[in-house]
DNA sequence: TATATTAATCGTATATTTACGATAAACGCT
DNA sequence: AGCGTTTATCGTAAATATACGATTAATATA
């Protein structure tokens, strides 16, 4: 049981949930609000301001980067991360147009 | 280990991810979709749409119920779900504020 | 009243997510 | 070359999510 069924819906039902699914948990959350206001940050800022611990924070990072919502690179010993502008204008359309749908349905 | 550490985080945080979080698994797409077009619909005519059991339908309706994204009411022997709009309207502000801040900042 | 229909809930198995500490890898600096 | 800093990855534990079949509860109908 529990098997993945997810490849049975639509493409754009699949691709929405993943971008919900990335959105899903405050510190991913929290961290996309924290690139936004310094534009550009390293690993180690984004831990001192959340609650959780270095690899816990990597992880969410990792989450972020595999939907593209944010980009990374090497900078010596650091690795620095950005919102990556053009997913996310991409997924905001996405999201818009999905919620717009059911405003132009049910009212 | 894995404790739950999302009382640590902002309000407006745990509030976005957690209409995130409703809205992470395709079938739940799926659903809303599926009563926006019919307006209001029965547990049984999703459960025929989906690629999913009858009480793993009835679940995901739960799920949405929770968040207040739909709401659901008996008719005699059947459920009958539909888009609660008032909810809607609140989540796709609070989206669409998120994503402007984000835009205004890193553009 | 008995039967059929519909949907929620229960029990359960498995997969995934979340979290941590420990370790490894990459680089800068002395 | 050796040491400290930074971050990714590994191993692991526990919680949550996903899925199903079986059962129960509620109502409509014969």
């Amino acid at each position: 049981m529990a098997q993945n069924k997810s490849d049975e819906f639509k493409a754009d039902e699949i691709q929405l949930a993943e971008l919900a699914k990335a959105l899903s948990h405050p510190a991913r959350i929290a961290i996309i609000k924290e690139l936004a206001k310094r534009n550009v940050c390293v690993c180690g800022e984004i831990v001192d301001v959340l609650p959780l611990a270095q690899s816990t924070v990597s992880q969410h990072l990792k989450e972020l980067l595999k939907v593209g919502l944010i980009k990374g690179e090497v900078d010596g010993p650091k690795s620095c991360y950005c919102i990556n502008t053009k997913t996310l204008d991409k997924y905001m359309t996405l999201f818009s147009r999905f919620f717009g749908n059911l405003e132009s349905c049910c009212k």
